[in-house]
DNA sequence: GCGACAG
DNA sequence: ATCTTGTCGC
C-alpha cells in the first residue's frame, strides 16, 4: 500500500462519481482509503473559521515602545508557536516532530519539546495532515498539561492552510483539531487553481518593482488562497503564507513578516532545528 | 502525451 | 522530507 508511488494522479484523488478502470485491489484499497480522508477534509473543514478568532492583538511595528501596550488595555500578541518534523536519512518513516514556543518581541525560544516517532502513514500529496498531524496534537496536549502558561496563542505550521487543493491543508486540519489559531507557512508552491511557480514569479517580478513585496495569491476560482512575500531582502525565492485556522490573511501576513530573521519565519525554522537536532542526539542521521 | 504534485 | 561542496557574506 504504498500510495506515495506512482499510480496516484491528482485525477485519481477526485471523488470517484462514475466506475472505476479495472484495477488491482491494492489500487482499490488505497483509493478507498484516499477517499476517506477527502470525507474527513471536507467534514473538518465545516468547522474552519478564516477570519480573526482571537482577543489579542497585534503589535504594531516592531522593537519599539513595545511596553505601552495598555492603551487598549487588551491582551497583546507575545507567544508565537512553530511546528515541524525532521527525518531519518536511512529510514524515511522515523522522524522527530518539534514543537517551539517563541515570544513574540525577542523572537527567543521561551519552550520546546520534541519527539521520536514512526510515522505508518505514507506522503501523499495533499494529505500531509494524516501523516503529520497526530504527532504535532500529541505534542501540543502535552503542553498543555506541563506548561499551560506558555501555551501558543497563535502557531505556525510548515505546510499551507487554505492553499491546497482542497482548501484545507494541514495548517487549517491542526488548527480545527486543536482549535488553536494557526498560520500555514510554505518554502514551496503547491500549484493548486491555476497557480504555478512561473505565474507567481511573473506577477511577483510586476509587483515587486512598484513598491510592496506582499503578493495575494488569487486562484482561477477567484478566491484568495495566500501570501507570496519575499521574507528576506536577499532573497529571491519568496514563502508561501496562508491562512490556517482561526485567522484573516492580513494578520497572518503580519504577524510573519514580524518574525523573519531570515527567509523561514523563526517559529517555524527552530522547530525545524531543533527536531534535526533531536535525530542527531538520538543516534540517528 | 507529458508534466505538475506542501512535507 | 533527504542526498550533497564549496562558496559568498554578515
Amino acid at each position: 500500500m504504498k500510495l506515495s508511488e506512482k499510480g496516484f494522479s491528482y485525477c485519481a484523488l477526485l471523488p470517484m462519481s462514475m466506475e472505476q478502470e479495472p484495477s488491482t485491489s491494492e489500487n482499490n484499497t488505497s483509493l478507498q482509503l484516499l477517499n476517506e480522508w477527502i470525507e474527513i477534509q471536507d467534514s473538518l473543514k465545516e468547522r474552519l473559521i478564516t477570519e480573526d478568532g482571537f482577543s489579542w492583538k497585534v503589535p504594531p511595528i516592531k522593537e519599539v515602545a513595545q511596553e505601552n501596550q495598555d492603551s487598549h488595555g487588551g491582551e497583546i500578541l507575545k507567544y508565537v508557536g512553530g511546528v515541524d518534523l525532521s527525518f531519518s536519512k536511512d529510514d524515511p518513516s522515523i522522524a522527530c516532530a518539534a514543537l517551539v514556543v517563541l515570544d513574540f518581541s525577542t523572537l527567543e525560544v521561551v519552550y520546546e519539546d520534541s519527539a521520536i516517532v514512526e510515522l505508518r502513514i505514507p506522503y501523499v500529496p495533499g494529505f500531509l495532515a494524516f501523516r503529520e498531524a497526530p504527532v504535532l496534537l500529541e505534542l501540543l496536549e502535552r503542553m498543555k498539561k506541563t506548561a499551560l502558561p506558555l501555551y501558543p496563542q497563535v502557531l505556525m505550521v510548515d505546510g499551507n492552510g487554505l492553499l491546497h487543493p482542497r482548501g484545507f491543508g494541514l495548517a487549517c486540519h491542526l488548527g480545527v483539531m486543536a482549535d488553536l489559531p494557526t498560520i500555514g507557512i510554505g518554502k514551496n508552491l503547491h500549484h493548486v487553481d491555476g497557480l504555478t511557480q512561473s505565474r507567481v514569479r511573473q506577477l511577483l517580478e510586476d509587483n515587486g518593482n512598484s513598491c510592496t513585496d506582499i503578493l495575494t495569491l488569487i486562484g482561477d476560482s477567484g478566491s484568495t488562497l495566500g501570501a507570496a512575500i519575499r521574507s528576506t531582502e536577499g532573497s529571491l525565492k519568496p514563502i508561501f503564507i496562508s491562512v490556517g485556522h482561526r485567522i484573516s490573511l492580513a494578520s497572518a501576513v503580519k504577524i510573519v513578516k514580524s518574525s523573519c530573521r531570515f527567509r523561514v519565519p523563526e517559529p517555524t525554522r527552530q522547530a525545524d532545528i531543533r527536531s534535526k537536532d533531536c535525530l542527531r542526539k538520538h543516534g540517528l542521521n
